[in-house]
DNA sequence: CTTCAGTTTTGGTATGACAAAAATGGTTTT
DNA sequence: AAAACCATTTTTGTCATACCAAAACTGAAG
């Protein structure tokens, strides 16, 4: 019963990673399903606890499945946000390198100045209303800094809405996780929240008005001066 | 010496994570070291050898460490293309999801229609000649359906080099690399390719007079005939 | 039916062991 | 002296066993 094979071309956690995996996806575990005792998963594959736990931790950092300690691991409903979270510790890092809060910036500026396009050319009359709602929210917030930081993303996520692809609406909180540390080393001072939000409306007008190169443009005018407060603050992350 | 502080709110094996997390992060260990022996490790960290490897196994899977069986471990040269690929897992799974495929693919559309207007806007002349270059490539092998395939993706993936944000050509990689095995069930004719190579050809067009509208337009038209193309196999994906 | 104490199970960790491969260092050969 | 070779020591991969504390389960009591 003891194979001891050891030191082969293959880790035996990744070959059990696999084949929880295997299970995972045809099936027979679903979302939500507690996966079996540790002590199961030996027997039924032949290996030690060791090698169990090893691919447990794998597949909890591949997002497949959630395990907090003390607790029988489950299936994770997989959904683009956990995926997201998987990749959070990632993305920290390469957040750090050179350039590395800039180049991901502009990939944001990029999807929303889309975003921005589509909303102008197809927002549904009560996506419309959505946005002045979170509009108005906004305005009503400019006093009190803490408050508008939350409008502010509020604002844009309803943009995120709008196609319909539930992928831009993790991406967009991934986004604003990723770079709230950076976000919020900015003084926000009320005069500053007001400049936003008039760009906020700029945008929206141009989205009512039907007129996707003047949202886009907005969007990408607005996105510029956030960036540029921003931009100041990183200069002082040097080592 | 023994904690056997069990079962408390955190798990040895992730605090062991950030400790080493952060030794990367700070310099004290850098790209290309190995890291110390899981021996060294319990002794300096007061744990089991069984964290150890529980910790290893988590660096590895966020890509922070390579690890080769038998081997000792070496802290990854981390860069976007290795951040992607240890997505790569979580992305398998989630184009498995209903419109997984369409919601990756979207995205990808709004990201190259955003590279399409900033190559008419802004690419250098030596770009435009590597376009051309790739574009002359394509059309030479529009008979050889493998060869077109390659080349159509090398043609894209100038658009990605434009705007210098090394974030865009490591996406490229990934999104093609998703999403290859939904491409290459697509019957790929010469007739189709002589289609796809008149489209980039439109785009480059657009690009070297200048204009975004049109370079954006002409990219959407490419990928939603793509599109097209391939959402009729992706049909037969249900279980 | 709910509550709560008692029991069993299970996860988290430690320790010790061993085979096989890797790293090491010295020695011989070219 | 550089390269090839071999013996020794580490080190990794894996297994087995053990223990604690928290979770899960059980059944009696209210």
């Amino acid at each position: 019963m003891n194979e001891q094979s050891t030191q082969l071309r293959f880790r035996a956690a990744d070959t059990l990673v696999s084949a929880i995996e295997e299970r995972i996806r045809n099936g027979d575990l679903r979302a939500g399903d507690p996966l079996p005792p540790e002590r199961e998963i030996v027997r039924d594959h032949g290996v030690s606890r060791t090698v169990v736990r090893e691919a447990l931790r794998i597949l909890a950092s591949k997002a497949l499945i959630t395990a907090r300690p003390g607790f029988r691991p489950v299936v994770a409903r997989l959904g683009y946000d956990a995926a997201l979270d998987a990749v959070g510790s990632v993305a920290a890092q390469l957040l750090e390198q050179p350039d590395g809060v800039r180049n991901l910036f502009d990939m944001r500026v990029r999807i929303e100045a889309s975003l921005a396009r589509d909303a102008a050319k197809s927002a549904t009359s009560e996506q419309i209303e959505e946005m002045e709602a979170a509009l108005e929210a906004n305005r009503a917030a400019i006093p009190d800094t803490k408050l508008f930081y939350e409008t502010d993303i509020a604002f844009h996520s309803v943009l995120h809405t709008v196609p319909g692809n539930p992928m831009l609406p993790a991406l967009h909180r991934a986004f604003t996780a990723w770079l709230e540390p950076n976000w919020t080393k900015m003084p926000r001072l009320p005069e500053r929240n007001e400049i936003n939000y008039q760009a906020h409306k700029a945008i929206f007008d141009a989205i009512l008005r039907r007129d996707p190169d003047k949202a886009e443009t907005a969007l990408r005018d607005h996105l510029a001066f956030a960036w540029n407060q921003v931009s100041e603050i990183i200069e002082g992350a040097h080592q």
